[in-house]
Parts: structure tokens; C-alpha cells; sequence
RNA sequence: GGACGUAUAGCUCAGUUGGUUAGAGCACCACGUUGACAUCGUGGGGGUCACAAGUUCGAGUCUUGUUACGUCCA
């Protein structure tokens, strides 16, 4: 199962690599919890998908998040169990297989229950695995063995249960009261099943003659045909206009029927005439004025939405077939007054997509309140469960706080159903509203206590509907853990759950009634912390629906760019958690851009690690063991010192559930850090052998093997593949169950990671300037970087040899305040290959910055021999200490010059001094650095001396060969102990430097307060180049005005903090300097 | 009508408790096929941070209002 390297592809293919893991996984119970692990417990149910359903983008989605979540508490070693299952979905079912009889031309009542049922549970076994086996495609780490479906016999248990205690508690009760019925699948349905949408429709107006004669009354209303089983007319209790008719009667038009004038707060004096008719059968409101009346409740309409006998000449039509029907008539005979266009919200049916009809039916309700209640307790005094984001909370709270009865009953057959039985023998045989029953948990119960109420001969009938989907639904959490039993392992250990995963459009549909189903049966919150997810948006921005048409398959995207890509992408569009993400996609050729980057992603991945496993000498992680920390160079230092960074970030985002956060600052880290610079830092010392290779390679393998563990929950697959090939393991270990890297805090060097900025904005800037000029990529080319700053030099020096290998140059200089910075002598920048030539033209600014620096680097070991001694051993450990003596020796005479220049008043004076400080110099070149020999033996000398300073030499100017080449007398060039051990072993300078030549232009650029110097050599657009250092210096100077202008503000300084104010000054002084060099760079051009 | 969310580059989005010159990926342009990767590399162009007012030394960030889009509830 686990590939050698040699055979990996150049082109990562998740087809292959993805089954086997999925397959691999399952078959090893890599997942199976145990409540025995050790561990703090971390549990998640998986919101149930529909049995009917098939894998949209918001279960790829959410399973995304979910897996995420999960495999990395797994792997941070909390003991965890994802329990996976399906929905049965009672409607959904109902609606698919009455269509598929309705072809047979059959009803289901001609089929009959049983027969219904049976081929709801053969289609279930057909259809129902097809969900399951699109989740296992996304290669979600639930435990299978635990798979539970809500209508199992487990399950069912529990919601009798649940349903028979509730009943005993007085909690369940029965009642003839207004419901949402929906004509279509002619059952009740819950409120929350009822979706308000806007038509256009009119408001007729209607003329409603006084029974004495003495004139009419005129109501509003958009739905006529309800007329018919008007009770009365209400007016508002304050309303004058109508004040003396409350009390009076009316006589409906068309019907006959007397019916009295109300007075009622409920009434909008404003709306309309100011008078509503009331129809207490067909309308929630008027059901509630009815009943504060006590009027008459008379209904109009069937349950198929068709008139009944009430409805007089009416009966039989449709009801809209009736409203026509109605108007007509009451136009014929005078009573319509006006016909208005309205705009207006109508209650339809989520499922049958059709308008609700307010209907009186008796049917199971849960008393709400007192659920509600011990829910709102949990949220206000233990803030449990906690909503991420927070916002929810609050939708959460309203919702709690203003919730009405929920009615259970639903007029199907595919679900649990109604555990009462009637006692029919008590009313004729038949159900009716009065015929009394038993609720028990079977038949068996239910007859024991049928008898023992109504005699021997009690004839027992169950109640045909069933429970609503969303009842089984809120037992969820613990009805999955053996609830009723709570003495299960799992009941102990996992419940109650830690986090639940899931849409806001369910919060009321499922968490609120699991968070109350839970508080009243198991007495605590079913979840911790609730995490809700936005919505998949399709690439135009709108909500996916079946009916737009509008989705995007997941399969196909995986089938496209692998699952791990698609996830990816999911994941790390998801920033700041709950807000929507839309996914780009072309319809026309199934391509997704933002898949694609992800697919780039596995793919950058795929052969960086087949890099490094290249590199490796076959040798594993664990073989080569870890780099000894005194062997480590810089850029490995700098490499572990960004991993333990970014090891950090992405626990912390994870921890506070900022999935997306964590996969960018992976994806920056791999390809950014890793990839485009580590990976090219070490090459060289990959070619070559020694212990410089050995602890790259040791670098990079663990730094792999890292970010392996810390990709895996986003990217299960590849990393899953990958790891296995890197530590060639045997498919009975998996990367899944491995620990999640912990962050070392002393790896971590924001100092070292700062030098590494200057050395990184060198290499652009060389490269910026290369792209500007022309040069080839190729092509080999001189660059003198120069810098008044020690410290910038140091770092430059010891990152030298990473700048020549990125930025393609052989010959690099790095030096103080040179030639080039002499404006006023009007010389062209010589190409100063080496520091001594700075002498050659030095000016007074020159001598000023470099005696400030020389002071500041000396000051110490003026002052204090031994202080300095140890300052050099662990401040310039670095090896260009040979620069440093160079540069007291020439620095002594410029700064001799330089003194005496501003004592003496004669200006000649000072121009002799300083040419025979030149002269020394001079002197100094041609005696010890002109030959090669002169300067082999001077470096001799001064390696010798400085060996028994610091017990090192390092070269500081030529690129090394990549062999490095031991000196002699030199046995040890690159001392363990000293971690700033250079990036290359030393070596002497063996070439012959390049005569003086004539001078050729130079183009500049900045980089911190480094200038980076580039000869022109061979034709170059010098019109661009200046273009180019003009508009550097233009965003420079803008800066630097900024900077000022702020600084002169008196109210800032006195102000802002006091680092604001430093920083701005440090930054004013940086900016100037680079646009001075900028500014003297562009007269040269 | 009430509540909430969003508005930053052509596109998709980052941007911490207000503090240097507002960032990334994709797309675009130029150059490049160097033995991990062309599903690649290097460089480049591209933004009045929806609008207005306010607070502040300083606002993409805070406050208020306006507009647009979206969602939920009634």
C-alpha cells in the first residue's frame, strides 16, 4: 500500500489515493470510538441527511467542517467518537412514493398501509445507502460501527419513550385547534414548516347590509371564498366611527346568515374601513377573536382544499375555483364595492409548495412552554449552549421566548407513529374527536390499560398519524447513546456532546428542540457549543435549491480535483465563521477557479514532499532523527522558527473554531515559507555531503513530517498518502491517529525571522532589478550591496551565500558607505569589489555614518577588553569579523582625516590628511590584497588571528564553491558549538578579483536602509531603469511627507503613544535615507 | 414592520485592541522550461476601503445616518 519514492508520479492523482484511504480507514476501525481510550471525551452527531436525499454542497460542506473539527481533537488527543446516521424524513418519503404509486395510478389508501409501508422500507434499503456511501466519498471520519437511522428499533424506543412520558407529564395533549394544513399532502404541518411568500393578489372590498336595515358596513379581505363562513364582523372598541354598531347584526350576503358586530382590540382602526370580517374556522386570528367571543366556528373547505356542504351553491369547487365563483356572485348582487391590487405575504407549504389553509383539525400538540423554559434557564444562567458565532444566541432566545404549541401529529404513514389507542368500541367504532384512548409503549400495555377503563370488550384501533420527522430528530444526541438507558457506556462517556455542527436555517426546526428535548429528559444541554455554518452560495450569489436548479454536485468537483481539494476550498473560504461563501463554478465545463487553486495546492504539496523524500538518502524521518539544535544553520533555524509559528496560529484558530484562518496561514507556510524558500535555501546543500546536508535533510523531514500532522484534518488524503511513503510504515499505522504537533515557544525567533525579512526583501529587490534591466534569469551577475548599518551588514554577510544562490549572483560585495555615495565628486560608482577601494572617495557623510558605526561596534571594547571579548563571542559570531578588522584599520584613518579636517581651518590641511589616509590605504592594498598570493597570506594571517579569537574564519565575498574545500590548517572549518555557524563552509578567496576597471553605470534600489548596486553591463534600457527608480523614489518621498507631516503635528507627538511616535521617527529617518540614495542613484543613471 | 448579516483590486475574500505605503489567491501583462512542481517559477500593472456626517493627533477599522444586496421573523 505504501509507495517508494522513486515510483511517485510528478502530478498528484487524488482518484487512486483517495478510495484506498477511505476504504483503508474503515476497514481497520481506524475511527471506531472507545469509550475506554484515555482521553477527555470530544463527541459530534452528525446532523441526520434525509434517507431520501443525495450529497448536495451543504452536506459537503458542513461534513467538511465537521471532519475538520474532528480529526484534529482526535489527533490533539481527545477520545472521539463521530456517530453518523440518517433522517427517515416522513414527508419527503411520503411525497416520492405517492408520486411513484400516483404512476401506477394508484392512491396510497388503495395500496393500504402495510403494503405502503413495506415498500417504503424496501426503498429506504434501496436509496437510503446512497447518502451514506456520497458521505464516505468526502472520507468523513465517523465511527460506521455506531451508524444509526432515526427509525430503527433503538430510536424507536426512545421516542416512545419520550412521547408516553411527555403524555403522563401532561406535556402531550390532544385538541381540536387551528393548524397549518397542507392541502397537497393533506396532513398538518408545524409552523416552522410554513414559509411566508410575497404575491400579488387583491383586496375586494364588501358591502355587508345591517340585518335592520339602516344602512351597511363595508369590510376588506383577500380571500373571499372564506366568506361563506363568516361568524361576525369586529370593529376596534375605540373606534367612534362605529361605536354604535357593536351590538347590532348583520346579514351575510349570499349565505343569510345573521351575524353580530364585535368590538375587539385586535382590530386595526387604520387597515382598510376599520372593520374585519371574522371567520373563526379559517384564519388564526379570527380563530382567536372567535374564541375570546365565543362565536360559532364553521368551516367551509374539505381537507383537499374543495369546498364542503357549508359552502351552499359553492360546494365542490376548488378553493380557488370558489373565490372567483364568490366574487362573481357578490358582484351580481350589488354587495362588491371595489376591486384592489395588493400586495401581499401568503403561508405556503415548505413541502407541497402550495398555500397552507388555516384549518380546525384535532391533532397532537407538546405543550411548549415548560420545555421551553428549562432551555431558556440552561442559555440565561449557564450560557449553555454556547453559539459560535455568538450572534445566534440571540436568534436563539427569540425564538424560545415566543414559541407556541407544537403540533406533533402529522396525517402520514412513513414515521413513528402515534403510540395511543382508541377506545372505538366507546363511540361507535370509529376515531372521532370524543372517542377516549390510551397512550402506552405498545398494544400489549395499551389493552392492559384499556381494559382495565372500559371492560374486556374494548375494542382498541391506534391512532393512524404519525410524529412529526423533527420529534425523532430532537432525541438525537442521546437517543444514539442508548437513551432511555442511561447506564450505556456511550451515554457516559459521550453525552453529553461536545459540539454540534450545523446550518442556522435548522436552529429552530432541530437545536432548539433538541436543546429542549434534552434539558427535559437527560436535564442538561445536549452539546456544549453549537457551531453554525453559513450557506454554499452558487457562483452567482444565490441560495442552491432544487427548484432553481441552481446546485453544483460536489461529486462532480471531486471527480474534477479530488475530494481534498474541494474540502479544502470549502474550508478555507469560510472566514469568520457562519458568514455564507459562494464558490465559483462554470456551468458550461464544470470548472471551478477556486477548486482548481486547491487541486494546485495538493498538487505543490505532492512534489515538494517527493522532493524531499528524493533528498533524503532513503532515509525516514525517524531514521534520521532530529538535527542536533548546535548544528542547525540559519535558514534551518529560520524554517523551524516559522513552522512552530505557524503550528501556534493554526491551534489557535482551530481552537476558536476559525477553520478558514487556519488553512490560509497552512497554504502560506507551505507554498510561501516552505516551498519558495526553504526548499530553495537548501538545495545546494543537498548536492554536496556532510553534516551542512545532513542536518538540512533532518530539517526537512521533520518540518514535512509536521506539516503533514498539521494539514491532515483539512487535506485527509494526501497528507494520509504522503506520510506513509515518507515513513514507510505498513497500512496497519495511519497519519489520522497521530499526534497533532505541538508548538516548541523557543523555536520561535521573531528576531532571526526579522533578518530573514531583510535577507528575503534583498533577493527581490536583486531580482526586481534584474526583471527591470533585462538581465537574462539566467544570467550570473555582480551586485554590491551596501550599508551604513553593521547590523544590516552582518545579517547580509552571514545570509550571503542564500542571496548569490536566489538572486543568480557570483560576485557580491557587501560593504559600508562607498564610492557610489559621493555625489559631489561627481564620479561614477566604481564597481568597489572589495572594501578597501571605499577609501579611494570616501566623503564627509560617508566618514560620519561609517565613525558612528565604528564607534558604536568599538565603544565596547574601549571600554571594557573583557566586556568585548565576550560581546564577540556571542554578538559577532558571525564570520565576517575579518570585515570588521579591515574596516577599524581603514575607519582609524578616515576618522583621523576627518577630525583633523574640521579642527584645521585650512581647508587644504584636511584634503592632504585624507590623501594620506587614501595613501595608507593604498599602501595597505598593495602589500596585503592586491596579488592573490599578498592575499592568501593576509587572510592566512588574519584566519590564524581570529581562529584564536573565535575559533572560525568565514569568507565574505565570493560566492563558496559548492564543494566546500577545507583550508589548510583548518580543521575544523565550521565549529559546531556556534550556531551561527555560516551558511556554507568557509573557504579562501582563490579567484583573481577583476582588475579596476573602467567604471560602468550602476542602477540601485532599496531594501531597508541597504542599497542594492547593480553594474549595467551590455545594452539596458536605461530610460526604463529610471522610470523604475523614479517611482521607487516617488512612493518613498510620499511616505516620508506622510511621516513629516504627522511628526510636525504637535497633538501627535504630544499624544500618541510613545513606540507610535519612535516608530514614526524611525521610519522618517529610514525613508529619507532611501530616497536620498535613491535620489543620487538617479543622477548617476 | 422588526431583527441580523454583508459592502475593500476585474473575480473570491483577508485586514486583530484605531497607528508606517490597505494584503492574498484567481484572472491579466512580461520574462523564463534551472533535475520537486508549467497543476510551475520570477517580476509587473490594478483599489476614493458603498456614500455622508461625527469622535480622534490619527478611521478600512469606532459612532450615527443613508443606499444597495442578502437572510430570518411577523
Amino acid at each position: 500500500m505504501t509507495a517508494t519514492i522513486p515510483t511517485l508520479s510528478s502530478q498528484y492523482d487524488p482518484s487512486i489515493t483517495e478510495d484506498k484511504w477511505q476504504q483503508a480507514w474503515e476497514a481497520r476501525h481506524v475511527f471506531k470510538a472507545d469509550p475506554d481510550r484515555p482521553g477527555e471525551p470530544f463527541c459530534v452527531v452528525i446532523p441526520p441527511p434525509n434517507v431520501t436525499g443525495s450529497l448536495h454542497m451543504g452536506h459537503a460542506f458542513e461534513n467538511a467542517l465537521i471532519d475538520t473539527l474532528v480529526r484534529y481533537q482526535r489527533m490533539a488527543g481527545r477520545n472521539t467518537l463521530w456517530l453518523p446516521g440518517t433522517d427517515h424524513a416522513s414527508i419527503a418519503v411520503q411525497t416520492i412514493l405517492e408520486n411513484q404509486f400516483k404512476a401506477q395510478g394508484k392512491t396510497r389508501e388503495q395500496v393500504g398501509r402495510e403494503q405502503f409501508l413495506e415498500r417504503a422500507w424496501e426503498w429506504k434499503a434501496e436509496s437510503g445507502g446512497t447518502i451514506v456511501n456520497q458521505l464516505r466519498k468526502l472520507g468523513v471520519s465517523v465511527d460506521w460501527s455506531r451508524e444509526r437511522f432515526t427509525l430503527d428499533e433503538g430510536l424507536s424506543h426512545a421516542v416512545l419513550t419520550a412521547f408516553t412520558k411527555l403524555y403522563e407529564e401532561g406535556l402531550i395533549y390532544r385538541g381540536n385547534y387551528m393548524v397549518n394544513w397542507c392541502p397537497a399532502s393533506q396532513s398538518a404541518v408545524s409552523d416552522l414548516e410554513v414559509e411566508q411568500k410575497e404575491v400579488d393578489g387583491h383586496l375586494w372590498h364588501f358591502r355587508y347590509p345591517l340585518t335592520d336595515g339602516s344602512g351597511y358596513v363595508e369590510v376588506a379581505t383577500t380571500r373571499p371564498e372564506t366568506m361563506l363562513g363568516d361568524t361576525a364582523v369586529a370593529v376596534n372598541p375605540s373606534d367612534d366611527r362605529y361605536s354604535d354598531l357593536i351590538g347590532k347584526t348583520l346579514t351575510l350576503p349570499i349565505v343569510g346568515r345573521q351575524i353580530p358586530v364585535i368590538a375587539d382590540e385586535y382590530v386595526d382602526k387604520e387597515f382598510g374601513t376599520g372593520c374585519v370580517k371574522v371567520t373563526p374556522a379559517h384564519d388564526p386570528n379570527d380563530f382567536a377573536m372567535g374564541q375570546r367571543h365565543d362565536l360559532p366556528m364553521i368551516t367551509v373547505m374539505n381537507k383537499d382544499g374543495t369546498m364542503n356542504s357549508e359552502a351552499g351553491p359553492f360546494e365542490g369547487l376548488d378553493r380557488f375555483e370558489a373565490r372567483k365563483a364568490v366574487v362573481a356572485r357578490l358582484d351580481e348582487e350589488g354587495f362588491l364595492v371595489e376591486t384592489e391590487d395588493y400586495h401581499h405575504t401568503v403561508p405556503y407549504s415548505d413541502r407541497g409548495k402550495v398555500p397552507v389553509e388555516p384549518l380546525l383539525s384535532t391533532q397532537w400538540f407538546v405543550k411548549i412552554k415548560p420545555l421551553a423554559d428549562k432551555a431558556l434557564d440552561a442559555l440565561d444562567n449557564h450560557q449553555s449552549p454556547r453559539f459560535v458565532p455568538e450572534r445566534w444566541t440571540k436568534v436563539y432566545r427569540d425564538w424560545l421566548v415566543s414559541l407556541r404549541d407544537w403540533c406533533i401529529s402529522r396525517q402520514l404513514w412513513w414515521g413513528h407513529q402515534i403510540p395511543a389507542w382508541y377506545a372505538v368500541s366507546e363511540t361507535g367504532g370509529d376515531i372521532t374527536d370524543s372517542t377516549p384512548f390510551v397512550v402506552a409503549m405498545n398494544e400489549d400495555e395499551a389493552r392492559e390499560q384499556a381494559i382495565a377503563q372500559f371492560g374486556p370488550d374494548v375494542v382498541l384501533q391506534q391512532d393512524p398519524d404519525v410524529l412529526d420527522t423533527w420529534f425523532s430528530s430532537g432525541l438525537w444526541p442521546f437517543s444514539t447513546m442508548g437513551w432511555p438507558d442511561e447506564t450505556t457506556k456511550d451515554f457516559q462517556t459521550y453525552y453529553p456532546t461536545t459540539t454540534l455542527v450545523t446550518g442556522f436555517d435548522i436552529i429552530f426546526f432541530w437545536v432548539a428542540r433538541m436543546t429542549m428535548m434534552a434539558g427535559h429528559f437527560t436535564d442538561t444541554m445536549p452539546f456544549e457549543t453549537v457551531y453554525i455554518h453559513g450557506l454554499v452560495r452558487d457562483e452567482n450569489n444565490q441560495k442552491m435549491s432544487k427548484s432553481k436548479g441552481n446546485g453544483i454536485d460536489p461529486l462532480v468537483l471531486i471527480n474534477k480535483y479530488g475530494t481534498d481539494a474541494l474540502r479544502y476550498t470549502l474550508i478555507r473560504e469560510v472566514a469568520g465563521a457562519g458568514q455564507d461563501i459562494r464558490l465559483e463554478y462554470d456551468r458550461t465545463t464544470d470548472e471551478s477557479a477556486s477548486v482548481e487553486a486547491s487541486r494546485n495546492f495538493t498538487n505543490k504539496l505532492w512534489n515538494a514532499s517527493r522532493f524531499v523524500m528524493m533528498n533524503l538518502g532513503g532515509q525516514t524521518p525517524a531514521q534520521l532523527g532530529q538535527p542536533d539544535a548546535h548544528q542547525l544553520e540559519l535558514a534551518d533555524k529560520w524554517i523551524l522558527s516559522r513552522y512552530h509559528g505557524v503550528v501556534q496560529r493554526v491551534r489557535n484558530h482551530v481552537d476558536k473554531y476559525g477553520f478558514g484562518e487556519a488553512a490560509k496561514d497552512l497554504y502560506d507556510f507551505i507554498w510561501g515559507d516552505f516551498c519558495d524558500w526553504y526548499i530553495e535555501l537548501v538545495k545546494s546543500r543537498l548536492q554536496g555531503e556532510g553534516p551542512s546536508k545532513r542536518v538540512a535533510q533532518q530539517t526537512l523531514a521533520q518540518v514535512l513530517d509536521g506539516i503533514l500532522r498539521l494539514l491532515h484534518p483539512f487535506m485527509p488524503h494526501i497528507t494520509e498518502e504522503v506520510w506513509h511513503t515518507l515513513n514507510q510504515v505498513g497500512d496497519d499505522q495511519f497519519l489520522a491517529v497521530q499526534g497533532y504537533p505541538q508548538v516548541e515557544a523557543n523555536a520561535i525567533d521573531g528576531d532571526l525571522e526579522a533578518q530573514f525579512e531583510l535577507l528575503i526583501g534583498t533577493i527581490r529587490t536583486i531580482r526586481n532589478l534584474r526583471a527591470e534591466a533585462g538581465i537574462k534569469p539566467s544570467a550570473q551577475i555582480e551586485t554590491i550591496l551596501q550599508s551604513a548599518s553593521a547590523e544590516e551588514r552582518r545579517i547580509l554577510t552571514a545570509t550571503q551565500v542564500y542571496i548569490q544562490d536566489l538572486a543568480k549572483v557570483d560576485t557580491l560585495t557587501i560593504r559600508g558607505e562607498g564610492p557610489a555615495n559621493a555625489p559631489q565628486n561627481g564620479r561614477v560608482a566604481a564597481p568597489s569589489s572589495t572594501p578597501t577601494t571605499a577609501a579611494s572617495s570616501v566623503d564627509l557623510a560617508g566618514i560620519k555614518a561609517e565613525l558612528t558605526d565604528f564607534w558604536v561596534t568599538m565603544r565596547p571594547l574601549l571600554e571594557e577588553p573583557l566586556t568585548y571579548v565576550n560581546r564577540f563571542f556571542s554578538d559577532f559570531r558571525r564570520p565576517a569579523v575579518t570585515l570588521l578588522l579591515l574596516l577599524v584599520l581603514l575607519v582609524t584613518l578616515q576618522v583621523l582625516g576627518a577630525v583633523l579636517d574640521t579642527l584645521n581651518t585650512i581647508p587644504l590641511v584636511g584634503g592632504v590628511l585624507k590623501l594620506v589616509g587614501m595613501g595608507y590605504s593604498l599602501w595597505f592594498i598593495s602589500q596585503n590584497l592586491l596579488s592573490v598570493d599578498r592575499r592568501q597570506a593576509t587572510w592566512a594571517k588574519l584566519g590564524t588571528w581570529k581562529q584564536q579569537v573565535v575559533g572560525q574564519t568565514q569568507t565574505w565575498m565570493q560566492r563558496p564553491a559548492p564543494e566546500p574545500v577545507v583550508p589548510q590548517g583548518q580543521p575544523e572549518p565550521v565549529a559546531a558549538a556556534d550556531p551561527w555557524t555560516a551558511p556554507a563552509a568557509p573557504q579562501p578567496e582563490p579567484a583573481p578579483q577583476p582588475e579596476p576597471a573602467p567604471q560602468p553605470k550602476m542602477f540601485a534600489g532599496v531594501v531597508g536602509t541597504a542599497q542594492v548596486l547593480i553594474p549595467l553591463t551590455g545594452v539596458v534600457d536605461v530610460d526604463a531603469l529610471r522610470a523604475k527608480v523614479e517611482k521607487d523614489l516617488g512612493k518613498i518621498e510620499a511616505e516620508a511627507k506622510s511621516l513629516s507631516g504627522r511628526l510636525s503635528n504637535a497633538k501627535f507627538v504630544e499624544k500618541a503613544p510613545a513606540e507610535v511616535v519612535q516608530g514614526a521617527r524611525d521610519a522618517l529617518a529610514e525613508a529619507e535615507q532611501q530616497a536620498e540614495m535613491l535620489r543620487s542613484r538617479l543622477k548617476l543613471l
